[in-house]
DNA sequence: CTTGATTGTCTAGCGATGCTAGGATCGAAT
DNA sequence: ATTCGATCCTAGCATCGCTAGACAATCAAG
């Protein structure tokens, strides 16, 4: 039976190598230039090898996605940790959000912005996309104020960097300014 | 020279009538349906004839963008003139801003999510776009608060509402609690 | 009025996309 | 050694955005 858990244990590199070799095409040149056949191609597969791992492109997209979404999770993390104080806090995570939207504009993008076929905010999401939003609220439940839910506090918190990200990623809002509007919307909505 | 005048007129009709159709498909099946064979085939020309009114996809979704901006321009003025006093007129911004991105979401993507070629946020911005910032700047600016800058604030607002907009349509929210979501964006942000 | 040129439109086709059917090949088990 | 099942690839489908070249209608000049 050795035989098949090798094959086994071959055939899920195979398919990390398909997730990471997807992320790195997409971080180099963009999700457009992620076509089943350049992506076969560098992993030096067949187009039909994809299909025999994923559904179909989305489903390449929404692992990425999850993958994304845990380190996400780790970089708010460390972030936050690392600041003293609420008001401190809450302006490390905001600027590490946006840090990480800046650096990996494909993956946040198979996050936020593509679809995925993945489920969020709802029972059946999957953890990691559940994780990275407990990061937020962890930091952020402390600072919503009396008589407002931590959650919907963190909700749109987020919103708000999100809107941040990308409108200006997409060129909506000028480049610069960007540690101004951060500081603007720490101090008007998080209650200290 | 009046049969080459009439020519012309029958051109710029055509050319509402392609902006228009491929409004319409867009918000009846969502943008991926707006083909070029499919916009072609509605208005009853062959597809080369888009390509004598347009560069191509791109700038299409561009023209839908700028009457988008307009319509939007309007209903945020409409919004905001019914209201009695700042804050009642900067909660009635933005659920008119979030209701104009539920009701015509084609016209939104256009506008904020997809490339229509447009410039944004500089010199040479078309005069549409340029005016429905406008119209969030007139709310806003008088609830910035002293030292803020009106156009940073607007912008922060701006993107704080684009994200709840995005965010929701996408899924990413829960589709309830938005005007819960209002209230809190409106009385953090705002200084009244 | 006839001719030639210009303008307008269409048919047909190019390269590329996501995805799939069917056959070939290879290894494990009898 | 032979069967059988899993694995993988070649080839192809329908569709995409876009364009070249042929054709017809229209206009200006002789």
């Amino acid at each position: 039976m050795s035989v098949h858990e090798r094959k086994q244990r071959e055939r899920a590199a195979r398919e990390r190598l398909i997730v990471a070799t997807a992320r790195e095409l997409a971080e180099q040149q963009g999700w457009d230039a992620v076509t089943t056949r350049r992506l076969a191609e560098r992993i030096e597969y067949s187009q039909p090898v994809l299909y025999s791992h994923f559904r179909g492109k989305r489903e390449i997209i929404g692992a990425v996605a999850l993958e994304g979404a845990a380190e996400m999770a780790v970089a708010l993390r460390a972030a936050t940790s690392a600041a003293d104080g609420p008001r401190e806090r809450v302006a490390a995570l905001a600027r590490g959000y946006l840090h990480f939207a800046e650096r990996n504009p494909a993956v946040y993008d198979a996050l936020f912005q593509l679809d995925g076929g993945l489920a969020y905010a709802q029972e059946d999401t999957p953890e990691p996309l559940k994780d990275a939003f407990a990061a937020l609220l962890e930091c952020l439940g402390e600072v919503a104020g009396d008589g407002v839910h931590p959650g919907l506090f963190t909700e749109v918190f987020w919103a708000s960097l999100h809107g941040i990200a990308t409108l200006s990623r997409a060129g909506r809002l000028p480049p610069q300014d960007t540690e101004q509007r951060v500081e603007l919307l720490v101090d008007r909505l998080a209650v200290l």
